[in-house]
Order: C-alpha cells, then sequence, then structure tokens
DNA sequence: AGCACGCCGACT
DNA sequence: GTCGGCGTGCTC
C-alpha cells in the first residue's frame, strides 16, 4: 500500500472560523510537531501559520491543497498543553482559531523571527566620547549624555523613552565610536537572598496551608481579604512552597496594578528575578521574558491579561490578583477573561489557582458558596488601622459649591490642620461634563457620538470621552447667537481648581489619565505623594488601584451616584468596588482613617452595606437583585454587537440574525436594540441579548448560530462581534 | 482581515 | 480617454 502523505491542520492569522489544510513542505520527510509555525501561501500571499495537528485526510478536495512553504521552528512555540487549551477558548468564545492563537503568540513570534531568544541591547558610551564634539546634533549629543550618565549602559527601551529619534542619533554615535552595542540576557542574575517576611497571622497561615495541602491537584481558592488583609503574603508563602517544590508560578494582576513596586516585592522576598509581562515591553523584552518562562529559566512570571498564556512547563500555582477587576476582560477581538482561562488552565494541568480580592466578583463569591471554590477569608487587617469609619453625606439637604459640600471641605481643612492627607476620588476627568449657553441651554454635544462633550480647562477645549475629538469652545452659542456660556458639573480639574481656591496653601496632586498620559508621569506624582509633597490628592479609578497611601487619613467620594442607576446591571458592582478599594487606601495603625460620600441616595442599600463595611450584605442583595432579573451568575450571556457608519443596518442586520436563530431550546434570545450610546465615533451600534440559565444549551445554540451569522447577506454590511459571558453592556 | 476583480464618475 | 471609488468573492 503507498503510503500516503500526511496533511496538516493549520491556524491562519484571519478572522475565518476554520483552519486551513495542508500538504508537508517539499523535500522535508520527517514530521511537523503540532504548536510550530509554518509559512504558508494563503490566497495571495503568505502567511506565518501554526501548526495544529497531522490528519490523514483533508477537509477540502485534494487538488486544492497547497504546499507548505517553510517550517520555522522544530521545536513547538506552543506546547501540546497550551495548544488544547488555546483551542478550547476559541470553541467557547466562538472566535476564529487563527486569531485566537495570535493573541497568545507575542508579536516576535507572529512576525516570523527566529525563536532563539534575544537577548537585551543595551548602549554603553565609550571613554573618551567627547559631547563637545556634537554641536549640530542635539539628538546624538543628548542621548551621548544620557549614555554617559549611566555606569550600567541604558537599554533600548530607556533611549526610547528619552528621545523618539534615538535610533536616529546612536547610528553615527556608533560610527564614531562613541558609543558601543552589546547584548545582555534578557533577565539578569538576581543576587540577593530573599528577604524574610513578617509572621503570617492565624488566617494567613490557614489560607496557605490549604494552598500547598492542594498542590498537585486542581483546586480554586477564592482569597477574599479585606485591603491590608496581607493577601499578597499569602501569594508570596504559597509561591515560595510552589518554588521549593521545582513547580513555577503565574501570577496575573490588573493592568494598572502591575507597579515597578510590585515586581520588587516579589523578586526581593522570594530571592529571584520575577519575568515580567505586560503590553507596554518592547517586542525583543516582551519575547526574551516569555521565553524563559516558556524554557523554565524563570520561575515565576508576573504578567497582565494575556500572561495567561504563557507557557510553563512546570506550571504548579496561578494567581489572580484583584479577580473581579475588569481588565481581566479583554474587550474587543478575542474577547476572552484571563480569570476565567486561568481557573480552566489550573483544571486542566491539575493544580492550585488563587483568585484574590478585597471585593470579589458575583461570579466567584456564588461559585465559592454553590460551586466548587473554596473560600479564603481574611478578616483582619495587619498593621493597619481597624476600617476607616464611612459616613454618608445626603446631598439632598446640603448645598455644594463646585461639588463640595460643607463637611466634606471641613473635614479636608481638618486634615490639613493636622498635616494629614485627603484623597478625593471622583470618576469623571477634565473640568466639567457639559458645557450649555446661558441663554438657550444648548449643551456642547460631539457629531460623531451620542455624548456630551466635556469641558477641559487647562487645555481650553470641548473634548469628547468617548471619540477623543476636540474643539474650541464656540464664541458664540451656534443655537441662538449669545456669548456666553457655563460649564456645568465637576471633573478632577475643577475639583482641583476649586480646592487651590479654598485651600491656597494646601498642595493638591491630581491623578488622572490626563495628567499621567506621559510614560513615568504617574510614578512622578505618586512620589510625590509619597514624600509627603502633596496635601490633597484628587483623581478618578486610577488611584483604587495598586497604591498605598498611608498618611491619607481622609477619603472623600464625590460622586458616588453614577452607577447607581445604570443601563448596566454591573454598574452597582463596579461602584461599591471602587468605592471600597479606594476607601482601603486609608488609614494607618496610629491614624484611623474616614471617608465621605456624598450622595443624593443616601437610602440605597449599596450605601447601607458600605457604612457597615458589610460586603456580605451587600453580596446578599446584590445577588438576590440578580436572581430576581435573572442576570449572572444565575444565567450565562452572550452578547451579540454590530455596528455599521449607516443609521439602522446595525438593527436590520441583528434583526436577520433573530430570524435565523429559531427558537432553539432553553435560550431566550431578546430583541434587537440600540446600544445603550447608539452613536459612537460616526457608527451606529447595536445589540441582540442571548441568555441562558445553563451553559450547555447556550453554547450548542452558538455552535449552530455563529456559522449562520457569517453567512448572513446583511453580515457584510455590519462589523459584527460576538461576545462570551460580556464584562459589560456597552 | 487582505487582496484582486469588476464595473461606473471626475480629471491630467 | 484613464485613475479610482468600494461592492463582492475567496483564501486549504
Amino acid at each position: 500500500m503507498p503510503e500516503q502523505s500526511p496533511i496538516y491542520r493549520v491556524a491562519v492569522p484571519s478572522p475565518l472560523y476554520s483552519h486551513f489544510d495542508y500538504l508537508p513542505p517539499a523535500q522535508s520527510r520527517e514530521k511537523l510537531v503540532p504548536g510550530a509555525r509554518v509559512r504558508v501561501p494563503f490566497g495571495r500571499r503568505a502567511v506565518i501559520g501554526i501548526v495544529l495537528a497531522a490528519a490523514d485526510r483533508a477537509a477540502v478536495a485534494r487538488e486544492k491543497l497547497r504546499r507548505i512553504e517553510r517550517v520555522l521552528d522544530e521545536q513547538p512555540v506552543l506546547p501540546q498543553k497550551l495548544l488544547a487549551l488555546l483551542a478550547w477558548a476559541a470553541e467557547y468564545y466562538h472566535h476564529p482559531i487563527g486569531e485566537v492563537l495570535a493573541a497568545a503568540l507575542p508579536q516576535w513570534l507572529r512576525a516570523g523571527r527566529p525563536g532563539e531568544a534575544p537577548g537585551v541591547e543595551v548602549w554603553r558610551a565609550a571613554p573618551g566620547a567627547d559631547p563637545g564634539a556634537l554641536k549640530r546634533a542635539p539628538a546624538q549629543r543628548r542621548v551621548l549624555e544620557a549614555l554617559m550618565a549611566a555606569s550600567d549602559g541604558l537599554e533600548a527601551e530607556t533611549l526610547a523613552a528619552l528621545t523618539p529619534r534615538w535610533r536616529a542619533a546612536t547610528g553615527p554615535l556608533e560610527r564614531r565610536g562613541f558609543v558601543a552595542r552589546t547584548q545582555r540576557p534578557c533577565l539578569p542574575p538576581y543576587r540577593e537572598p530573599a528577604e524574610p517576611g513578617p509572621t503570617l497571622n492565624e488566617d494567613q497561615r490557614a489560607a496557605v496551608e490549604a494552598i500547598v495541602a492542594g498542590f498537585d491537584s486542581y483546586g480554586c481558592f477564592l482569597l477574599h481579604g479585606v485591603t491590608g488583609s496581607g493577601k499578597t503574603e499569602v501569594y508570596l508563602a504559597a509561591a515560595r512552597a510552589a518554588l521549593a517544590r521545582g513547580r513555577q508560578v503565574l501570577v496575573l494582576v490588573p493592568e494598572i496594578g502591575l507597579t515597578p513596586q510590585l515586581v520588587a516585592r516579589f523578586e526581593r522576598r522570594l530571592g529571584l528575578r520575577v519575568a515580567v509581562l505586560h503590553s507596554g515591553l518592547g517586542d525583543a523584552a516582551r519575547y526574551c521574558a516569555w521565553r524563559q518562562a516558556a524554557e523554565a529559566r524563570t520561575a515565576v512570571v508576573l504578567g497582565t491579561r494575556s500572561a495567561v498564556f504563557t507557557p510553563m512547563p512546570d506550571l504548579g500555582l496561578i494567581v489572580v490578583d484583584e479577580e473581579h477587576d475588569p481588565s481581566y476582560k479583554q474587550q474587543d477581538g478575542f474577547r476572552y477573561s484571563a480569570r476565567d482561562l486561568a481557573v480552566l488552565r489550573a483544571a486542566r494541568e491539575r493544580i492550585p489557582v488563587v483568585l484574590g480580592s478585597a471585593t470579589p466578583s458575583l461570579e466567584s463569591v456564588r461559585n465559592a458558596r454553590e460551586g466548587g471554590y473554596r473560600l479564603l477569608g481574611l478578616p483582619e487587617r495587619t498593621g493597619v488601622a481597624a476600617l476607616p469609619a464611612v459616613r454618608l453625606l445626603d446631598m439632598r439637604r446640603l448645598a455644594a459649591d463646585e461639588g463640595l459640600s460643607h463637611p466634606l471641605r471641613t473635614a479636608i481643612a481638618e486634615r490639613l490642620a493636622r498635616g494629614e492627607q485627603s484623597l478625593l476620588f471622583l470618576n469623571r476627568r477634565g473640568f466639567a461634563p457639559a458645557w450649555l449657553c446661558r441663554d438657550c441651554g444648548r449643551v456642547a454635544v460631539c457629531h460623531r457620538c451620542d455624548a456630551r462633550l466635556t469641558y477641559h480647562h487647562a487645555r481650553r477645549r470641548l473634548i469628547c470621552h468617548h471619540c477623543g475629538a476636540e474643539e474650541r469652545p464656540p464664541e458664540a452659542c451656534p443655537a441662538c447667537g449669545a456669548r456666553e456660556a457655563r460649564a456645568l458639573g465637576e471633573g478632577t480639574e475643577r475639583i482641583e481648581a476649586a480646592l487651590a481656591k479654598v485651600f491656597p496653601k494646601a498642595r493638591v496632586v491630581r491623578i488622572d489619565r490626563d495628567v499621567t498620559r506621559r510614560q513615568g508621569a504617574l510614578e512622578e506624582q505618586l512620589a510625590r505623594v509619597h514624600a509627603g509633597e502633596a496635601d490633597i490628592l484628587v483623581g478618578t479609578q486610577m488611584l483604587s488601584k495598586g497604591h498605598d497611601f498611608p498618611n491619607v487619613t481622609l477619603v472623600g467620594v464625590v460622586n458616588a451616584d453614577q452607577g447607581l442607576y445604570s443601563a448596566d446591571f454591573r454598574a452597582p458592582e463596579r461602584l461599591m468596588q471602587q468605592i471600597l478599594q479606594v476607601a482601603g487606601r486609608a488609614g494607618r495603625a496610629d491614624k484611623p482613617g474616614e471617608v465621605l460620600v456624598q450622595t443624593w441616595h443616601p437610602g440605597h442599600p449599596l450605601f447601607t452595606a458600605l457604612v457597615n463595611h458589610d460586603y456580605e450584605s451587600f453580596l446578599s442583595y446584590a445577588l438576590s437583585e440578580r436572581r430576581d432579573t435573572g442576570f449572572p451568575p444565575y444565567s450565562f450571556l452572550a452578547l451579540l454587537r454590530a455596528e455599521s457608519p449607516k443609521n439602522g443596518t446595525a438593527l436590520e442586520f441583528l434583526r436577520a440574525a433573530r430570524a435565523s436563530a429559531g427558537a432553539p431550546a432553553g435560550v431566550e434570545i431578546m430583541e434587537p436594540a440600540p446600544a445603550p450610546m447608539e452613536k459612537r465615533a460616526g457608527r451606529w451600534r447595536a445589540q441582540l441579548l442571548v441568555q441562558s440559565t445553563s451553559r450547555k444549551p447556550l453554547h450548542a445554540f452558538l455552535d449552530r448560530w455563529v456559522p449562520a451569522l457569517t453567512a448572513l447577506r446583511q453580515a457584510r454590511q455590519v462589523r459584527w462581534s460576538l461576545d462570551v459571558d460580556p464584562g459589560d453592556m456597552y
């Protein structure tokens, strides 16, 4: 019998819901391994794909098959286990396998670069280099001076931060012999011995013991610890135990929580170099760290969302810190939840996973109460004061000037008198969220979105926070010609200005995206706060993540009501989490903190729970509401979104989608509806919610529905995407 | 998504 | 007379 040459199933980076079959490369006789990259002809071009499997028959006629052009890897870049997880994820999230694999691979590998780990480029000044000789080349001069000031040389990334034209500068400098380029391994050795940590309290010890007892088998632990209860110490102790067994540890943190301080703490306490993975890394540095993990040369990986896909052959423990954080859910393209995939990965690898939070998500709480998660509680704060007292300020009865009520001002004044810091939290950047004509009341709106423009005073601009559009405030009202306008409402910028007026001697530091956009600016602002160079902090939710402010004894929540009655069913949960997170930043053993919340709805059950520091009663309230309304975690959702530059076509597509769905058993398909903000960035958006009380019928339905959607005539005129387990309804 | 093919309007 | 607009079809 003649030997049939094998066929290879290849995932190709394209939004097509299937793999593609190829013949083996011309002269090779060796079998290709799944997970290896191959260069294949695809349509009229060539692309880098990933071998999924060998097969003996193709899905299409044999004449249609083309040959793999080139094999890029002898060893798979994605190990079997990870490939299987990704294939599962592609099915679960109903996303094309090629794009799923692309999301898991570092750009370096996607671009077809060699699999061997690159070093990190380091530039050094040569002895005797003379910046004086560079009078007419200021960029070169700046680079050279920076290099001369740095004894150990500088990495490409540091230079890039210095000047965007650094590449153009190093070239001539190198030719003149003023600077030299070297490579170093991306993770330099860590030479300090591990620092001992504090003695664990009873609860922490119990938590660590429970996790360690479960090593070598799957278990999901929900570590519910109030802020300041020492969750990180539990992670560290569990990580040490895993390391002692020769296993690797994967730690996921929210986007904004991955700070140099956190990395340094892990390195110090574990006594080893930690591989860091986050979006701000350059291609080479990122791939290098990834590769170190894949070769088990580094034991600990600390990363954001996409780090859940890091290959780690000896993985023995996964930690998901702040598991409730929305940044674990990817909001475009392949819309996965890194937290959920971490749990799944742990189950498949038969290892424990720890989900930690002071304010766990309702999903995880329900899983702990009724599902298989084990709850580990840390009710005590360590080394910090008792939880700060929370007081509601009933804004129905209080006058507020520029958003600040009298009691809040008094409380700030007291802190100033005592030399303590105050923190004002307000989830709205800019000066004022509305700009209106004094005469006719016309409000400035965005032309591309269904949204009001926010007035930014420093830049004297009206800015749309949804599409980024900017314009100059009009001299005269376009509707009535009146020449006077009014900025209505408060953003962080206005609060900052108001504070400067009321407390002229106070040093106010603002922390929001507008201030911290520049690289390193956030770090600078925080350093000022910690050095005691600030009396009052004003900021958005950026303040609620990852940074502690031990000298802050007053937290003011300026407008707590946004999100209380929002279109998004998760908004109250987010609000509660944000307030508790920011409240948890305040106070110390010797200086108890106080939290003042300005609200027009002081009777809301959310606030009752907040005043009592009773997350449990909030959970009961929120869970019973979700049960009554049939929302997660008491149901499972999929949201079909569509958008089009033409009004109406998105809804039209959804109506056709609804019609093609039929009446599947056990699944409820809602009516198509315009999105809560129908027009955004010039596109009309609509959505269609699909709901079920159990996953099985929902996914059985989606399996049939998605191919049908692709075939719809209307699908061509819109951009559509399916969001399984959506994080929000916008 | 790319990329090409294909058939109708304003320009060197 | 062409350059180029984006509708439509295909990718093993």
